[in-house]
DNA sequence: TTGACGTGGCTAATGAGACTAGCTAAGATG
DNA sequence: CATCTTAGCTAGTCTCATTAGCCACGTCAA
């Protein structure tokens, strides 16, 4: 039996691709050992468990997102970064959808290495934001309206929940201006100004 | 062997909330016949499958969350609408995270009970954008950033995405002014002023 | 009250997929 | 050439989905 020559990286990758194809919630040890040639028990010379494979897939695509963004915002600043920045993101999760839904998985407990990859995505971000004067607590609160908006329209695009004809390609630019002018204009919230909460149904917990 | 008294409704119902208490992808026909206190098959009496559990989750939480939006928009229009809308919607997923994430899977074909339970949300949606002057085309693009800020945002919410120590509920509160402000000058996005785009690495289908 | 019937819940089995134990031989190292 | 590490394999085990087929519970008509 010839060796396949495998390692933790070529089998990550490879699973990369396979839950590309097929998605994420597809990915099994299984196929995963059919599609490298080898038999299931052998992958976990490489990989400790499925787990520790999806761990892997996503840092993987957590480093290629960071340097997809990365590029996309070099060399621009303002409205021009945000747009590459934000068109760079939603081909990314186009062209890669399994590793895309990889990156969001929260990052459990001891996944110091995926928390820090995050951090660097974020950098690429704050570096935009910058362009717009944001930073400290705007540049946080910013980052997350941005990323919300984005993941989200990245997320239902590829579940298929944009039902109706209209063109999506020209959603996005519509996002992308939405960001545009709250980032431009951006200001602090006024205090808290809630409407006393009105009796609805089964009440959820406090917002 | 007395019995359990279970009906399609009930199964679903308790699945439901146990979806609710240990996440969407731990749902296993197993654990919901633990739940109700009976052998796994006979589930199989009910329910037709963990597929068919699902998609009946994904339609009672559609359902619940049209209902929670319609409670949440009625008297009130415009921004007040909005506001209150976002914060309904955020406190449904909130409150049922294995429920709202049933939600968002697509409506596989056959499905028209759920498209249509879909449309019925989007009604209330496309209710609030009317209170901007919104309609057509310009409603069904507002409809897509306004779903896909409040669900990204909600979505990252859920899965632990947002690290920082900043309070969450003030970034939805940005996050409703951005929408405010976008629906409040909306106009037609400007015919493509798209910059021709630079050599990237491993390109992506275009956006 | 009783007897027949429909059906809900059960046991038994099958099959896929994750994961472990333990063997063997490939290939590196001396 | 002898040795040692270790990749990949076969043979389990366990959990879970799903099917087949049994049987008693409860209902409903006589």
């Amino acid at each position: 039996m010839p060796r396949a020559g495998l390692s933790r990286s070529i089998v990550i990758s490879e699973a990369a691709e396979l839950v590309d194809e097929v998605g994420w919630g597809q990915l099994t040890m299984a196929s995963v050992a059919d599609r490298l040639g080898v038999r299931l028990p052998s992958l976990y010379k490489h990989i400790g468990s499925l787990d520790d494979l999806r761990r892997g897939i996503g840092l993987l695509a957590l480093g290629e997102l960071r340097d997809v963004l990365a590029s996309a915002a070099i060399g621009r600043s303002g409205p021009d970064a945000l747009r590459e920045v934000a068109l760079a993101y939603g081909a990314y999760a186009r062209a890669h959808p399994g590793r895309y839904a990889s990156t969001i998985a929260a990052p459990g407990p001891g996944e110091e290495e995926r928390t820090e990859l995050g951090g660097r995505v974020l950098e690429v971000v704050f570096a935009v934001l910058a362009g717009y004067g944001l930073a400290g607590d705007d540049a946080v609160h910013a980052t997350r309206v941005m990323r919300a908006a984005l993941h989200g329209f990245v997320t239902l695009e590829a579940s298929g929940g944009f039902g109706m004809p209209q063109d999506i390609a020209v959603s996005y630019e519509y996002l992308i201006r939405t960001l545009d002018e709250s980032l431009a204009r951006w200001k602090p919230v006024e205090a808290a100004h809630v409407p006393p909460p009105r009796r609805r149904g089964p009440r959820a917990t406090p917002a």
